[in-house]
DNA sequence: TCTGCAAGTAATCATCCGATTACAACTCAG
DNA sequence: CTGAGTTGTAATCGGATGATTACTTGCAGA
Protein backbone atom coordinates (compact mmCIF):
# COMPACT_ATOMS: atom_id res chain seq x y z
CA UNK A 1 0.00 0.00 0.00
CA UNK A 2 2.98 2.38 0.64
CA UNK A 3 4.16 2.35 -2.68
CA UNK A 4 1.76 1.81 -6.27
CA UNK A 5 4.09 -0.41 -8.67
CA UNK A 6 3.69 -0.17 -11.75
CA UNK A 7 1.59 -2.33 -13.60
CA UNK A 8 3.52 -4.26 -16.54
CA UNK A 9 1.90 -4.97 -19.53
CA UNK A 10 3.86 -8.47 -18.75
CA UNK A 11 1.23 -10.79 -21.08
CA UNK A 12 0.62 -10.56 -24.72
CA UNK A 13 -3.08 -9.11 -25.50
CA UNK A 14 -5.94 -11.76 -25.91
CA UNK A 15 -6.35 -12.80 -29.24
CA UNK A 16 -8.31 -15.82 -30.07
CA UNK A 17 -5.56 -19.18 -30.57
CA UNK A 18 -6.50 -19.41 -34.07
CA UNK A 19 -5.52 -16.00 -34.95
CA UNK A 20 -2.37 -16.54 -32.58
CA UNK A 21 -1.52 -19.57 -34.56
CA UNK A 22 -1.55 -17.72 -37.79
CA UNK A 23 0.41 -14.91 -36.32
CA UNK A 24 3.12 -17.31 -34.84
CA UNK A 25 3.40 -19.06 -38.10
CA UNK A 26 4.42 -15.85 -39.45
CA UNK A 27 6.53 -15.35 -37.32
CA UNK A 28 8.35 -18.82 -37.42
CA UNK A 29 8.59 -18.15 -41.29
CA UNK A 30 10.69 -15.33 -40.94
CA UNK A 31 12.89 -17.14 -38.14
CA UNK A 32 13.15 -20.41 -39.57
CA UNK A 33 14.28 -18.77 -42.83
CA UNK A 34 16.54 -17.22 -41.58
CA UNK A 35 18.56 -19.73 -39.32
CA UNK A 36 17.12 -23.11 -40.96
CA UNK A 37 15.15 -25.37 -38.91
CA UNK A 38 17.57 -26.90 -36.43
CA UNK A 39 19.50 -23.53 -35.82
CA UNK A 40 16.69 -21.78 -34.70
CA UNK A 41 14.60 -22.08 -31.00
CA UNK A 42 11.60 -22.08 -30.30
CA UNK A 43 12.03 -19.08 -27.76
CA UNK A 44 13.25 -17.07 -30.90
CA UNK A 45 10.26 -17.83 -32.91
CA UNK A 46 8.35 -16.96 -29.41
CA UNK A 47 9.91 -13.41 -28.99
CA UNK A 48 9.74 -12.76 -32.67
CA UNK A 49 5.59 -13.41 -32.38
CA UNK A 50 5.80 -11.78 -29.40
CA UNK A 51 4.93 -14.51 -26.72
CA UNK A 52 6.00 -17.15 -24.48
CA UNK A 53 8.49 -19.56 -25.34
CA UNK A 54 5.69 -22.57 -23.46
CA UNK A 55 2.84 -20.58 -25.43
CA UNK A 56 4.82 -22.00 -28.63
CA UNK A 57 5.28 -25.45 -27.69
CA UNK A 58 1.60 -25.50 -26.26
CA UNK A 59 -0.05 -24.31 -29.39
CA UNK A 60 2.03 -26.53 -31.48
CA UNK A 61 2.65 -29.45 -29.52
CA UNK A 62 6.51 -30.01 -30.43
CA UNK A 63 9.08 -27.89 -32.38
CA UNK A 64 8.87 -30.36 -35.03
CA UNK A 65 5.18 -29.91 -35.49
CA UNK A 66 5.68 -26.45 -35.69
CA UNK A 67 8.30 -26.73 -38.65
CA UNK A 68 5.65 -29.30 -40.22
CA UNK A 69 2.87 -26.10 -40.33
CA UNK A 70 5.19 -23.65 -41.33
CA UNK A 71 6.39 -25.76 -44.48
CA UNK A 72 2.85 -27.05 -45.33
CA UNK A 73 1.80 -23.39 -45.23
CA UNK A 74 4.46 -22.26 -47.38
CA UNK A 75 3.87 -25.11 -50.09
CA UNK A 76 0.62 -23.72 -49.90
CA UNK A 77 1.01 -20.06 -50.08
CA UNK A 78 3.36 -21.09 -53.47
CA UNK A 79 0.75 -22.94 -55.02
CA UNK A 80 -1.76 -19.97 -54.34
CA UNK A 81 0.67 -17.86 -56.57
CA UNK A 82 1.34 -20.06 -59.41
CA UNK A 83 -2.53 -20.59 -59.65
CA UNK A 84 -3.08 -16.69 -59.61
CA UNK A 85 -0.33 -16.68 -62.37
CA UNK A 86 -2.00 -19.17 -64.82
CA UNK A 87 -4.45 -17.31 -67.06
CA UNK A 88 -2.97 -15.34 -70.11
CA UNK A 89 -1.24 -16.83 -73.01
CA UNK A 90 0.66 -19.65 -72.96
CA UNK A 91 4.18 -18.62 -73.76
CA UNK A 92 4.43 -16.41 -70.87
CA UNK A 93 3.06 -19.03 -68.79
CA UNK A 94 6.72 -19.63 -67.09
CA UNK A 95 7.84 -16.18 -66.90
CA UNK A 96 4.78 -15.56 -64.76
CA UNK A 97 5.07 -18.37 -62.37
CA UNK A 98 9.38 -17.55 -61.98
CA UNK A 99 7.65 -13.75 -61.20
CA UNK A 100 4.95 -15.29 -58.90
CA UNK A 101 8.15 -17.31 -57.46
CA UNK A 102 10.32 -14.76 -57.05
CA UNK A 103 7.39 -12.31 -55.74
CA UNK A 104 7.09 -14.84 -52.96
CA UNK A 105 10.45 -13.20 -51.12
CA UNK A 106 8.32 -10.12 -50.21
CA UNK A 107 6.96 -12.91 -47.40
CA UNK A 108 10.04 -13.10 -45.02
CA UNK A 109 11.76 -16.79 -45.15
CA UNK A 110 8.88 -18.02 -47.50
CA UNK A 111 11.36 -19.09 -49.71
CA UNK A 112 13.89 -20.57 -47.61
CA UNK A 113 12.15 -22.38 -45.72
CA UNK A 114 11.33 -24.68 -48.94
CA UNK A 115 14.73 -24.42 -49.97
CA UNK A 116 15.40 -25.75 -46.04
CA UNK A 117 12.87 -28.31 -46.47
CA UNK A 118 14.32 -29.75 -49.41
CA UNK A 119 17.46 -30.76 -47.35
CA UNK A 120 15.20 -32.68 -44.78
CA UNK A 121 14.21 -35.66 -46.59
CA UNK A 122 16.35 -37.78 -43.59
CA UNK A 123 13.66 -36.53 -40.98
CA UNK A 124 11.08 -39.03 -40.95
CA UNK A 125 8.54 -36.60 -40.61
CA UNK A 126 9.69 -33.42 -42.06
CA UNK A 127 10.40 -35.52 -44.99
CA UNK A 128 6.60 -36.72 -45.68
CA UNK A 129 5.89 -33.31 -45.75
CA UNK A 130 8.80 -31.98 -47.70
CA UNK A 131 8.81 -34.80 -50.27
CA UNK A 132 4.78 -34.37 -50.51
CA UNK A 133 5.08 -30.30 -51.39
CA UNK A 134 7.53 -30.92 -53.98
CA UNK A 135 5.49 -33.76 -55.66
CA UNK A 136 2.61 -30.96 -55.65
CA UNK A 137 4.36 -28.60 -57.36
CA UNK A 138 5.59 -30.94 -59.97
CA UNK A 139 2.17 -31.99 -60.77
CA UNK A 140 0.83 -28.56 -60.59
CA UNK A 141 3.16 -27.52 -63.61
CA UNK A 142 2.95 -30.97 -65.26
CA UNK A 143 -0.84 -30.74 -65.38
CA UNK A 144 -2.85 -27.45 -64.41
CA UNK A 145 0.23 -25.70 -66.11
CA UNK A 146 0.32 -28.32 -69.06
CA UNK A 147 4.44 -27.68 -69.16
CA UNK A 148 6.11 -31.20 -70.55
CA UNK A 149 8.05 -33.59 -68.45
CA UNK A 150 11.20 -31.36 -70.19
CA UNK A 151 9.73 -28.06 -69.16
CA UNK A 152 9.20 -28.89 -65.91
CA UNK A 153 12.66 -30.12 -64.81
CA UNK A 154 14.21 -26.77 -65.84
CA UNK A 155 11.51 -24.50 -64.32
CA UNK A 156 12.02 -26.27 -61.23
CA UNK A 157 15.80 -26.36 -61.60
CA UNK A 158 15.54 -23.00 -62.26
CA UNK A 159 13.87 -22.55 -58.95
CA UNK A 160 16.45 -24.26 -56.88
CA UNK A 161 18.84 -22.56 -58.49
CA UNK A 162 16.93 -19.12 -57.06
CA UNK A 163 16.87 -20.79 -53.74
CA UNK A 164 20.43 -21.44 -53.68
CA UNK A 165 21.07 -17.33 -54.57
CA UNK A 166 19.35 -16.27 -51.42
CA UNK A 167 20.77 -18.82 -49.04
CA UNK A 168 23.89 -17.92 -50.27
CA UNK A 169 23.36 -13.95 -50.09
CA UNK A 170 24.79 -13.67 -53.61
CA UNK A 171 22.99 -10.25 -53.90
CA UNK A 172 25.78 -8.28 -51.85
CA UNK A 173 28.62 -9.14 -54.51
CA UNK A 174 26.83 -8.19 -57.74
CA UNK A 175 28.82 -5.43 -59.34
CA UNK A 176 32.11 -6.83 -57.54
CA UNK A 177 32.13 -10.40 -58.01
CA UNK A 178 31.66 -11.99 -61.73
CA UNK A 179 29.74 -14.47 -60.91
CA UNK A 180 27.28 -13.41 -58.36
CA UNK A 181 26.88 -10.53 -61.36
CA UNK A 182 26.47 -13.11 -64.36
CA UNK A 183 23.96 -15.60 -61.99
CA UNK A 184 21.96 -12.45 -61.11
CA UNK A 185 21.93 -11.39 -65.00
CA UNK A 186 20.95 -14.79 -66.11
CA UNK A 187 18.28 -15.30 -63.43
CA UNK A 188 16.83 -12.03 -63.41
CA UNK A 189 17.43 -10.94 -66.81
CA UNK A 190 15.47 -6.81 -66.40
CA UNK A 191 14.61 -7.23 -63.34
CA UNK A 192 17.94 -7.46 -61.28
CA UNK A 193 17.51 -4.55 -58.59
CA UNK A 194 13.85 -5.27 -57.80
CA UNK A 195 14.92 -9.11 -56.90
CA UNK A 196 18.51 -7.64 -55.08
CA UNK A 197 16.07 -4.96 -53.14
CA UNK A 198 13.76 -8.57 -52.01
CA UNK A 199 16.45 -10.29 -50.74
CA UNK A 200 18.86 -10.55 -47.78
CA UNK A 201 21.88 -9.35 -47.11
CA UNK A 202 25.44 -11.26 -46.33
CA UNK A 203 25.51 -9.68 -43.25
CA UNK A 204 23.44 -12.61 -41.19
CA UNK A 205 20.05 -13.92 -41.12
CA UNK A 206 17.76 -11.36 -42.51
CA UNK B 1 48.40 -57.91 -9.00
CA UNK B 2 45.79 -59.97 -7.54
CA UNK B 3 43.57 -60.05 -11.24
CA UNK B 4 44.73 -58.78 -14.32
CA UNK B 5 43.22 -56.41 -15.60
CA UNK B 6 41.91 -56.92 -19.70
CA UNK B 7 44.19 -54.01 -21.74
CA UNK B 8 41.82 -52.52 -23.37
CA UNK B 9 42.48 -50.72 -26.55
CA UNK B 10 41.08 -47.13 -25.35
CA UNK B 11 43.26 -45.27 -27.53
CA UNK B 12 43.11 -45.44 -31.42
CA UNK B 13 46.32 -46.31 -33.13
CA UNK B 14 48.85 -43.79 -33.78
CA UNK B 15 49.00 -41.37 -36.51
CA UNK B 16 50.15 -38.21 -37.73
CA UNK B 17 47.91 -35.57 -37.26
CA UNK B 18 48.50 -34.67 -40.67
CA UNK B 19 46.56 -37.89 -41.90
CA UNK B 20 44.13 -38.25 -39.04
CA UNK B 21 43.33 -34.89 -40.09
CA UNK B 22 42.17 -36.22 -42.98
CA UNK B 23 40.72 -39.25 -42.17
CA UNK B 24 38.34 -37.05 -39.94
CA UNK B 25 37.27 -34.80 -42.31
CA UNK B 26 36.15 -37.88 -44.66
CA UNK B 27 33.96 -39.03 -41.66
CA UNK B 28 33.07 -35.32 -40.85
CA UNK B 29 31.54 -35.45 -44.71
CA UNK B 30 29.39 -38.03 -44.30
CA UNK B 31 28.02 -36.83 -40.85
CA UNK B 32 27.29 -33.34 -42.23
CA UNK B 33 26.50 -34.16 -44.70
CA UNK B 34 23.57 -36.66 -43.37
CA UNK B 35 22.70 -34.45 -40.69
CA UNK B 36 23.75 -30.72 -41.83
CA UNK B 37 26.10 -28.38 -39.85
CA UNK B 38 23.43 -27.47 -36.87
CA UNK B 39 22.22 -30.93 -36.64
CA UNK B 40 25.41 -32.74 -36.23
CA UNK B 41 27.65 -33.02 -33.13
CA UNK B 42 31.32 -33.05 -32.62
CA UNK B 43 30.92 -36.21 -30.70
CA UNK B 44 29.26 -37.68 -33.97
CA UNK B 45 32.37 -36.69 -35.97
CA UNK B 46 34.58 -38.18 -33.57
CA UNK B 47 32.98 -41.46 -33.55
CA UNK B 48 32.41 -42.38 -36.76
CA UNK B 49 36.19 -41.01 -37.27
CA UNK B 50 37.24 -43.14 -34.05
CA UNK B 51 38.26 -40.96 -31.99
CA UNK B 52 37.77 -39.34 -28.90
CA UNK B 53 35.42 -35.89 -28.79
CA UNK B 54 38.38 -33.61 -27.26
CA UNK B 55 40.27 -34.66 -30.24
CA UNK B 56 38.10 -33.45 -33.23
CA UNK B 57 37.43 -30.26 -31.65
CA UNK B 58 42.00 -29.51 -30.71
CA UNK B 59 42.57 -30.70 -34.30
CA UNK B 60 40.26 -28.10 -35.72
CA UNK B 61 39.51 -25.47 -33.54
CA UNK B 62 35.75 -25.34 -33.61
CA UNK B 63 32.69 -27.14 -34.85
CA UNK B 64 32.58 -23.74 -37.43
CA UNK B 65 36.30 -24.21 -38.44
CA UNK B 66 35.98 -27.85 -38.78
CA UNK B 67 32.81 -27.22 -40.89
CA UNK B 68 34.58 -25.20 -42.95
CA UNK B 69 37.55 -27.42 -43.90
CA UNK B 70 34.77 -29.82 -44.90
CA UNK B 71 33.09 -27.58 -47.33
CA UNK B 72 36.45 -26.18 -48.57
CA UNK B 73 37.73 -29.95 -49.14
CA UNK B 74 34.09 -30.46 -50.97
CA UNK B 75 34.52 -27.57 -53.38
CA UNK B 76 38.13 -29.06 -54.05
CA UNK B 77 37.17 -32.35 -54.69
CA UNK B 78 34.29 -31.40 -57.41
CA UNK B 79 36.83 -29.06 -59.18
CA UNK B 80 38.65 -31.61 -59.51
CA UNK B 81 36.18 -34.20 -60.94
CA UNK B 82 35.18 -31.35 -63.52
CA UNK B 83 39.05 -31.01 -64.51
CA UNK B 84 39.07 -34.78 -65.39
CA UNK B 85 35.92 -34.29 -67.37
CA UNK B 86 37.17 -31.46 -69.54
CA UNK B 87 39.15 -33.32 -72.07
CA UNK B 88 37.21 -34.51 -75.08
CA UNK B 89 35.03 -33.63 -77.81
CA UNK B 90 32.86 -30.17 -76.78
CA UNK B 91 29.47 -31.41 -77.20
CA UNK B 92 30.11 -34.34 -74.75
CA UNK B 93 31.45 -31.54 -72.19
CA UNK B 94 27.85 -30.95 -70.05
CA UNK B 95 27.20 -34.59 -69.83
CA UNK B 96 31.02 -35.65 -68.86
CA UNK B 97 30.46 -33.15 -66.07
CA UNK B 98 26.92 -33.95 -65.20
CA UNK B 99 28.54 -37.44 -64.41
CA UNK B 100 31.35 -36.22 -62.78
CA UNK B 101 28.76 -34.35 -60.38
CA UNK B 102 26.59 -37.44 -59.76
CA UNK B 103 29.78 -39.62 -59.60
CA UNK B 104 30.76 -37.77 -55.99
CA UNK B 105 27.88 -39.26 -54.63
CA UNK B 106 29.98 -42.24 -53.87
CA UNK B 107 31.79 -40.21 -51.21
CA UNK B 108 29.56 -40.26 -48.90
CA UNK B 109 27.76 -36.52 -47.48
CA UNK B 110 29.60 -34.49 -50.53
CA UNK B 111 27.09 -33.40 -52.38
CA UNK B 112 24.85 -32.92 -49.64
CA UNK B 113 27.46 -30.66 -47.69
CA UNK B 114 28.09 -28.65 -50.68
CA UNK B 115 24.52 -28.20 -50.91
CA UNK B 116 23.83 -27.55 -47.14
CA UNK B 117 26.37 -24.39 -47.41
CA UNK B 118 24.56 -22.83 -50.17
CA UNK B 119 21.77 -22.41 -47.20
CA UNK B 120 24.37 -21.10 -44.70
CA UNK B 121 25.01 -17.78 -46.49
CA UNK B 122 23.80 -16.08 -43.25
CA UNK B 123 26.32 -17.68 -41.06
CA UNK B 124 29.22 -14.83 -41.38
CA UNK B 125 32.05 -17.05 -41.71
CA UNK B 126 30.56 -20.50 -43.61
CA UNK B 127 29.03 -17.71 -45.39
CA UNK B 128 32.18 -16.55 -47.23
CA UNK B 129 33.72 -20.05 -48.05
CA UNK B 130 30.53 -21.27 -49.23
CA UNK B 131 29.83 -18.12 -51.93
CA UNK B 132 33.62 -18.54 -53.00
CA UNK B 133 33.23 -22.03 -53.25
CA UNK B 134 30.30 -21.63 -55.74
CA UNK B 135 32.03 -18.57 -57.24
CA UNK B 136 34.88 -21.05 -57.93
CA UNK B 137 32.69 -23.16 -59.40
CA UNK B 138 31.23 -21.31 -61.70
CA UNK B 139 33.92 -19.21 -62.96
CA UNK B 140 35.55 -22.70 -64.17
CA UNK B 141 32.23 -24.07 -65.54
CA UNK B 142 32.41 -20.36 -67.48
CA UNK B 143 36.02 -20.09 -68.52
CA UNK B 144 37.78 -23.15 -68.17
CA UNK B 145 34.78 -25.60 -69.33
CA UNK B 146 34.05 -22.78 -72.12
CA UNK B 147 30.26 -22.54 -71.45
CA UNK B 148 28.15 -19.40 -72.19
CA UNK B 149 26.33 -17.57 -69.63
CA UNK B 150 22.84 -18.86 -70.14
CA UNK B 151 24.60 -22.90 -70.44
CA UNK B 152 25.98 -22.01 -67.22
CA UNK B 153 23.59 -20.75 -65.57
CA UNK B 154 21.12 -23.83 -66.59
CA UNK B 155 23.93 -26.14 -65.89
CA UNK B 156 24.32 -24.97 -62.05
CA UNK B 157 20.61 -25.30 -61.88
CA UNK B 158 20.27 -28.64 -62.78
CA UNK B 159 23.38 -29.34 -60.30
CA UNK B 160 20.47 -27.52 -57.62
CA UNK B 161 17.80 -29.55 -58.55
CA UNK B 162 19.82 -32.79 -58.13
CA UNK B 163 20.95 -31.35 -54.58
CA UNK B 164 17.21 -31.12 -54.07
CA UNK B 165 16.61 -35.06 -55.49
CA UNK B 166 19.37 -36.28 -52.85
CA UNK B 167 18.23 -34.08 -49.86
CA UNK B 168 14.56 -35.15 -50.68
CA UNK B 169 15.51 -38.62 -50.59
CA UNK B 170 13.25 -38.91 -53.57
CA UNK B 171 14.87 -42.12 -54.87
CA UNK B 172 12.85 -43.95 -52.80
CA UNK B 173 9.39 -42.61 -54.66
CA UNK B 174 10.79 -44.11 -57.76
CA UNK B 175 7.77 -45.94 -59.54
CA UNK B 176 5.26 -45.17 -56.96
CA UNK B 177 5.01 -41.79 -57.34
CA UNK B 178 4.94 -39.68 -60.58
CA UNK B 179 6.35 -36.66 -59.48
CA UNK B 180 9.52 -38.74 -58.35
CA UNK B 181 9.46 -40.84 -61.37
CA UNK B 182 9.23 -37.92 -63.82
CA UNK B 183 12.07 -35.78 -62.68
CA UNK B 184 14.40 -38.50 -61.61
CA UNK B 185 13.96 -39.82 -65.32
CA UNK B 186 14.48 -36.60 -67.12
CA UNK B 187 17.10 -35.89 -64.97
CA UNK B 188 18.99 -39.25 -65.10
CA UNK B 189 17.87 -39.91 -68.43
CA UNK B 190 18.91 -43.70 -69.12
CA UNK B 191 21.19 -44.16 -65.77
CA UNK B 192 18.18 -44.02 -63.36
CA UNK B 193 18.91 -47.12 -61.93
CA UNK B 194 22.38 -46.65 -61.27
CA UNK B 195 22.01 -42.74 -59.76
CA UNK B 196 19.46 -44.79 -57.26
CA UNK B 197 21.84 -47.03 -55.96
CA UNK B 198 24.20 -44.40 -55.62
CA UNK B 199 21.69 -42.48 -53.43
CA UNK B 200 20.23 -42.08 -49.57
CA UNK B 201 17.24 -43.54 -48.76
CA UNK B 202 14.55 -42.11 -47.37
CA UNK B 203 14.95 -44.19 -43.99
CA UNK B 204 16.74 -41.16 -42.26
CA UNK B 205 20.10 -40.21 -42.86
CA UNK B 206 22.58 -42.06 -44.91
C1' DT C 1 69.06 -44.43 -23.01
C1' DC C 2 66.36 -40.74 -21.94
C1' DT C 3 63.86 -36.87 -22.85
C1' DG C 4 60.80 -33.88 -24.89
C1' DC C 5 57.24 -33.29 -28.10
C1' DA C 6 53.31 -35.21 -30.51
C1' DA C 7 49.07 -37.96 -30.29
C1' DG C 8 45.45 -39.08 -27.82
C1' DT C 9 41.80 -39.69 -23.83
C1' DA C 10 38.80 -39.17 -19.51
C1' DA C 11 36.46 -36.16 -16.83
C1' DT C 12 34.06 -32.23 -16.36
C1' DC C 13 31.93 -27.61 -17.03
C1' DA C 14 28.79 -24.01 -18.44
C1' DT C 15 25.34 -23.13 -21.45
C1' DC C 16 21.49 -23.79 -24.17
C1' DC C 17 17.09 -25.65 -25.39
C1' DG C 18 12.70 -28.10 -25.71
C1' DA C 19 9.40 -29.46 -22.81
C1' DT C 20 6.50 -29.68 -18.45
C1' DT C 21 4.10 -27.87 -14.57
C1' DA C 22 1.66 -24.82 -12.01
C1' DC C 23 -0.53 -20.75 -11.87
C1' DA C 24 -2.84 -16.09 -13.33
C1' DA C 25 -6.08 -13.33 -15.91
C1' DC C 26 -9.57 -12.53 -19.24
C1' DT C 27 -14.24 -13.41 -21.25
C1' DC C 28 -18.65 -14.93 -21.99
C1' DA C 29 -22.79 -18.16 -21.48
C1' DG C 30 -26.34 -18.98 -18.22
C1' DC D 1 -22.65 -12.11 -11.26
C1' DT D 2 -20.40 -16.07 -11.50
C1' DG D 3 -17.74 -19.87 -12.74
C1' DA D 4 -15.76 -22.56 -16.18
C1' DG D 5 -13.20 -22.68 -20.26
C1' DT D 6 -9.66 -20.21 -22.86
C1' DT D 7 -5.52 -17.49 -23.28
C1' DG D 8 -1.39 -16.73 -21.60
C1' DT D 9 3.06 -16.55 -18.40
C1' DA D 10 6.84 -17.67 -14.85
C1' DA D 11 9.61 -21.01 -13.13
C1' DT D 12 12.05 -24.87 -13.74
C1' DC D 13 13.91 -29.38 -15.23
C1' DG D 14 16.65 -32.82 -17.60
C1' DG D 15 19.34 -33.84 -21.32
C1' DA D 16 22.48 -32.55 -24.86
C1' DT D 17 26.52 -30.26 -26.56
C1' DG D 18 30.81 -27.52 -27.52
C1' DA D 19 34.66 -26.57 -25.24
C1' DT D 20 38.40 -26.82 -21.56
C1' DT D 21 41.59 -29.00 -18.46
C1' DA D 22 44.55 -32.22 -16.89
C1' DC D 23 46.41 -36.25 -17.70
C1' DT D 24 48.63 -40.67 -20.25
C1' DT D 25 51.18 -42.94 -23.81
C1' DG D 26 54.13 -43.61 -27.73
C1' DC D 27 58.12 -42.35 -30.47
C1' DA D 28 62.14 -40.14 -32.67
C1' DG D 29 66.45 -37.82 -32.21
C1' DA D 30 70.59 -36.34 -29.32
Amino acid sequence: MSSMTIEEVSTAPRMRAADRRELILEAATAVFGAKTYVGTTTDEVARAAGVSQPYVVRLFGTKEKLFISVIERAYGRLLDEFRRALPGDAEGRSERMGTAYTGLLVERGMLSVIANSTALGGEPEIGRVARAGFSEIWRFVREDAGFSAEETRAFMAQGMLINTIVGLRLTGDYGTETAATEVLDTCFVDSVEKARNLMPEAGEPW
